[in-house]
Formats: C-alpha cells, structure tokens, sequence
RNA sequence: GGGGCUGUAGCUCAGCUGGUUAGAGUGCCGGUCUGUCACACCGGAGGUCGCGGGUUCGAGCCCCGUCAGCCCCGCCA
C-alpha cells in the first residue's frame, strides 16, 4: 500500500503506468476536460499527480453511470473506480505521462460538484492566460492549473533542501516573532495596534536580524530560519509585502566561513530543481561591478562589459563630448558584438531607454565593412573603432556624464542590448559574489553619507581609521549573492562590540536616548559578551521563481498580493469594525 | 509620490476617420454521434463597452476625472 492511498482513493490519477494494467483503481479527482461521443464518453481526470484518460463504455459501463458521466460539467469532483487497461497502439496519447493507459470505469460517483469556473483551469496550447485580477480573484482555481501546482510542489523541495543542508551544516532551526518592535531606520512598518496597551503598537518584521544576533550572543553558534519578513513599500514584479527568507547567521566566522555556508545551500537547491552548478562563485569587488557592469548585480551569463573611451575619444574633438564632458565627466561605452544587426529603430529605442534614466544621451557608431554610421560615425575611422575592440559588424554604443548618472544607463543599455541581439550566454546560471561595498552612501538629499546597509554592519577594519576623515572610501564587510542579473539575497559581518555599535548610531543622528529605547536591547546583549558572528539572508521566494522559470513572484506565491498591495482572493485589506477599533484605541481619520 | 500600458459576452480578443441592429473563437444551454484526447457536426442564449462627467445631431471610439490590474522610476537600512 503505497502512501498516497486513501480510504476512498487507491493511487493518484497521474501515478498510473503500464505495470498498473489489469489492477482495479478508484481514483479521486476533478473532471479536466469530457469528450462525449455519443456511445462512449472519456473524461480527463486530473489530481496534483497529473491526468488520467478515464473511458466510459456500453460494453462495461452500466447505463446509469454513462448518463451521469454524459452531463459532467468541467472541475466536478468525482471518485471512479475500474480497470487499468492498456491502450491500442494507435489510440495512445504521447503527450501524457499516463498515457499508455486508461481506465474503463464501471462506477461513478459526484462528490463534489462544481460550478460552471470562473476561469477555465484546463487551456489549449497557446491559450492566453485570463487577465491575472482574474487569476488572483479566482485564485482556488488558478491553483488547479498543473503549471502553479509544478511551482508550489517544486517549492515544497526547495524549502525541504534548504532545511537539510542547514541541518548538516550544524544549524538550529529556531523561531523569533512576528510581533515585534518598530524599528526607526529602513523600510516601513507594518504596524499591529495593541488591544493591552493603549496608542502602543508591534511591528512586523522587516527581518529577524536582531533576535538572530540575540541568538548568537546567547550560543546558540548557528541558526537559521525560514522567517516571513514585512515590508510595507511599493511592489515591483519581484517584490512582495511580505515573503520568505532563508535567514542564517552563524559565530566565530569571518566573510569566507558565511560565503561558504549560503554557496552550499544555493548550489543545493538548484541541484533539487535539477540544475548543476559549481562551486566557489566567482567573486567581484563593487567597485569593479559598477566599472564594467554599471550595476551590484551584473549578469555575468554575458560577456558584455562597459569601457572607458575618455581617452581614446579625446583627441576626436566630438562636439557631443564636449559639451557635456565637463567636471569628471567620463566617456564610457560599450563594444557590442555583432551589433550592427541593431536597427535604427533598434538603436533610437536605446537612446531612449537611456534619457527615461537621465542620461545625457546616445552616442553610437555602427560599423559594417568599410561603412561607418550613427550619430558620431563622421568623427571614427575603422581604425579608432578597432583600438576600442569594435571590430567589422560591430556597433559602440556611448555615454557620457559622471558615473553616477552613466552606471545605470549603460546597466540598462547593456540588458537591452542582450535581449534585442541575443547572444549566446557562456553559461546558464552565473552565481557571483559582490564584496567591498561601500559602508557609506550620499543621502539622496543633503549628499551627507548615511548607512548603505543596515547598521549593524560592520566597517572593513583596514578602513576603521578613515570612518570620519573618508567615510566613501569605507568599504563594509558585507556581500551580495548575485544570480544572473538578480540579487537573491545579502549579509555582512556584524558588528559586535557594543561601543562600536553605539558610536554607529549616533552617526545615524540618534540621541542617546532614543539608542537605549529602540536599541537598548541589541546593545545590553552585544555587552554581555558577544561572538564575533555574521549571517546571511537569502531571497527564497526569488530564488523559488528563478529556479523554477517562472515569470513572477506571484507564480511561486500561494496566496499573493498585488502591485497594491491587496489580495483580491480574500479582499484584505478591508475596513475595521467601529468596535474593534474603540477596543484597539484607534480612530479613523477620514 | 511620478510615468507608461491595459480594461468590450463567463474567458481570450477584434471593432476602421465618431455614424444604422457591437462581432469572432472558446466556454455555457439544447440536439446528433462507439475511440476521442483542444473530439466533430447542427442549433441557441449570452453585452452597465470598468465607473462618473463632458464635447457632439450622434461616443465602445474624442476630452476630463476616477477605480482596478500590470510594468517602470522614486522607495525597498
């Protein structure tokens, strides 16, 4: 008896094979599709297994269980029970698993009818999707659809192998709450009103990171844990308001000790999900990722890398340059390969991808044969575009600014410039690490630096000395793992000296009060004697759609939100009853 | 907070330069059919053109606003 028997049911529809030929099944399951032929009725059967071609005779079916299976309607439940037999040579379906079989029913049951669906959960090849409100609002049927049903079960494995390679790498699994404290810095809150308390309130997580360094300070040496975070900020195509990290933070390690622990679990979980990866990733200095890339987190499946022409344009005299070459302005471009198979309107698209980013503009030059074109083309010969690696059916595609403004529009250019040319990757998954990242960033408004990460990170200790007189030339412990082209995840060496920890704080513009009452907790654990101890925070719902190639963060997600915010399956957000919020203290102002 | 795209039958979509009764496929309902697997064939029902306002002799189509979904920028220590 195997373990996916019931009481009522003795396999799984899509469990069925040859070597069940002339066993009597009873199968449960939801009507796929029925093709009535009048004498002969055949439903599809469908259960998280797979489908099953269930066929209803004369010859063995009795009248009455034909004229139930007649009149089915698609997603009725039904429980059959019948005969496996083997399918005529020419009347087998190669395009299902089951489908050297079929089972001819003698008995059928409706255990749970269903009304005509919302949306159909079986599709025709190159059927559209339904509007995905609809998929979200219909979400128990969307469900059904062996596509989300392959994902949620592909995560099921994922989450599995990530519990076991942490357990045999000595981690403790240990929980830490969801209702917690506001924390000043960071993201938004998720605020929970307290009921005991009046005008007090908990936070969702944004992370579990202080109570994992609680728990390091209190020994437990390594811990993980699958933590829900919280994060109340505006949605992207992979981000949600709240999603699932493999949170990890171990003691006594250095940079390279949490390096290895995370490549371990990733290069696990892509193994489950049926990808060969190898270990150590290839690791990059940010500086040098935002030289050649543009980005903290390049996709390294191409070999496409930005240049600096400063100096070899300088002496064409391009009026382009010129002009907007001023005040440490650079010229930086990108040789492509192959590009000239970009058309004009290829190109012109280009450069306006790079002016919606605040670019100066496009310069580029195409060259095929002796013909050169483009914008700038008059001021190169072949010869100039040659030193610069752009070679015969090669375009050079050029900015110009200060590279805070050029980065991100060669980061854009050069994706682009992959998706339109399509070049052949050098490998399917490119891991890499991203290192020395600054301690500091210019605040957005004032150009005062403010913490680039969380504070907790601690500074390289070759840069310690030039906290106050350089604090941009400090670089932190801290890294990201970078999958081709998407962050899945970061960590750092914390910082474990408490008067170190405090002296961060002030530097946030924090009195020392305020310390005490939203870090006092941290910093009285930190004096206890604390562990020198880093940890990492891996991006599982992310690393779920990757592994699995899907196309969204909503496609891995059970039950997940929209771009608002919303869940259009149960309608949460909704408004409070006039009574629980007099209970909870609150008052809605309109 | 800003920008873009989309919204027409249960579902996926078409709908010309503003012009008569808004169409197709699929699903649904009824019928025929014993080897289909997107079964086939015959017939039928089905519309608040997201919502509100405006322009016009006349609006699915133009204008303003609004709601929802998606995508991007900001934001996400």
């Amino acid at each position: 008896m195997s373990a996916s028997q019931t009481s009522q049911r003795t396999h799984r529809c899509g469990a069925l094979r040859k070597e069940h030929v002339g066993a009597r099944v009873r199968l449960g399951g939801w009507v796929h599709r029925r093709r009535d032929l009048g004498g002969i009725v055949f439903l599809d059967l469908r259960d998280r297994d797979g489908i099953v071609q269930v066929a209803l005779g004369p010859a063995w079916a009795p009248p009455d269980v034909l004229a139930r299976a007649g009149s089915l309607g698609a997603e009725t439940v039904v429980v059959v029970e019948g005969e496996v037999v083997l399918r005529p040579a020419n009347m087998k379906n190669a395009e299902l698993a089951t489908g050297d079989v079929e089972v001819h029913a003698t008995r059928l049951e409706v255990v749970g009818a269903a009304t005509t669906p919302a949306i159909p959960v079986a599709r025709a090849k190159n059927e559209e999707l339904p509007a995905e409100e609809l998929r979200l609002k219909q979400r128990h049927l969307d469900l059904r659809r062996p596509e989300l049903q392959a994902y949620l079960m592909l995560r099921h494995r994922l989450l599995q192998r990530a519990r076991r390679t942490l357990s045999e790498l000595e981690f403790l699994e240990i929980e830490t709450p969801i209702l917690t404290k506001p924390t000043p810095e960071g993201a938004r809150d998720y605020l929970v009103p307290s009921r005991v308390h009046a005008g007090e309130f908990y936070a969702l997580p944004q992370s579990p990171q202080i109570y994992k360094q609680l728990l390091m300070v209190a020994g437990f040496d390594r811990y993980f844990q699958i933590a829900r975070c919280f994060r109340d900020e505006d949605l992207r195509n992979d981000r949600q308001p709240e999603f699932s990290q493999i949170d990890l933070e171990a003691s006594f390690v250095g940079s390279d000790d949490v390096l290895a622990y995370v490549e371990a679990v990733l290069v696990a979980l892509w193994d489950e999900a049926g990808h060969a990866v190898t270990r150590p990733f290839p690791r990059l200095r940010w500086r040098d990722a935002m030289e050649r890339f543009g980005t903290d987190k390049p996709d390294l499946r191409y070999d496409l890398v930005i240049a600096d022409w400063t100096a070899a344009v300088a002496p064409l005299a391009v009026p382009f340059f010129q002009t907007a070459g001023q005040n440490g302005a650079r010229v930086r471009g990108i040789p492509v390969r192959g590009g000239s198979a970009l058309s004009r309107k290829d190109v012109d698209q280009l450069a306006e991808a790079a002016k919606q980013l605040g670019g100066s503009g496009l310069a580029w030059v195409k060259r095929q044969g002796d013909q050169l074109s483009g914008s700038v083309a008059k001021h190169f010969t072949a010869e100039t575009l040659g030193r610069l690696g752009v070679g015969d059916g090669d375009v050079a595609l050029m900015t110009i600014g200060p590279d805070r403004v050029t980065s991100p529009v060669l980061d854009r250019l050069r994706q682009e410039v992959i998706r339109r040319v399509a070049p052949a990757p050098a490998t399917a998954h490119a891991f890499c690490w991203v290192m020395d990242f600054p301690l500091f960033e210019p605040d957005a408004e004032t150009g005062k630096p403010v913490f680039a990460h969380h504070p907790f990170t601690a500074p390289h200790p070759d840069d310690v000395a030039k906290l106050e007189s350089d604090p941009f030339a400090c670089r932190a412990l801290h890294y990201d793992a970078v999958y081709n082209g998407n962050e899945l995840g970061s960590g750092s060496i914390r910082i474990t000296d408490a008067s170190v920890q405090r002296t961060v704080f002030r530097h946030l513009g924090l009195t020392d009060q305020e310390i005490g009452e939203r870090f006092g907790f941290l910093l009285q654990g930190l004096a206890a004697g604390a562990p020198p101890h880093g940890g990492f925070a891996i991006g599982f719902d992310r690393v779920v759609m990757l592994a699995a190639g899907a196309g969204s963060l909503r496609d891995v997600i059970a039950f997940p939100k929209t771009t608002a915010a919303r869940a259009l399956f149960e309608g949460a957000p909704a408004a409070a009853r006039a009574e629980d919020l007099a209970t909870l203290h609150l008052k809605v102002v309109p």
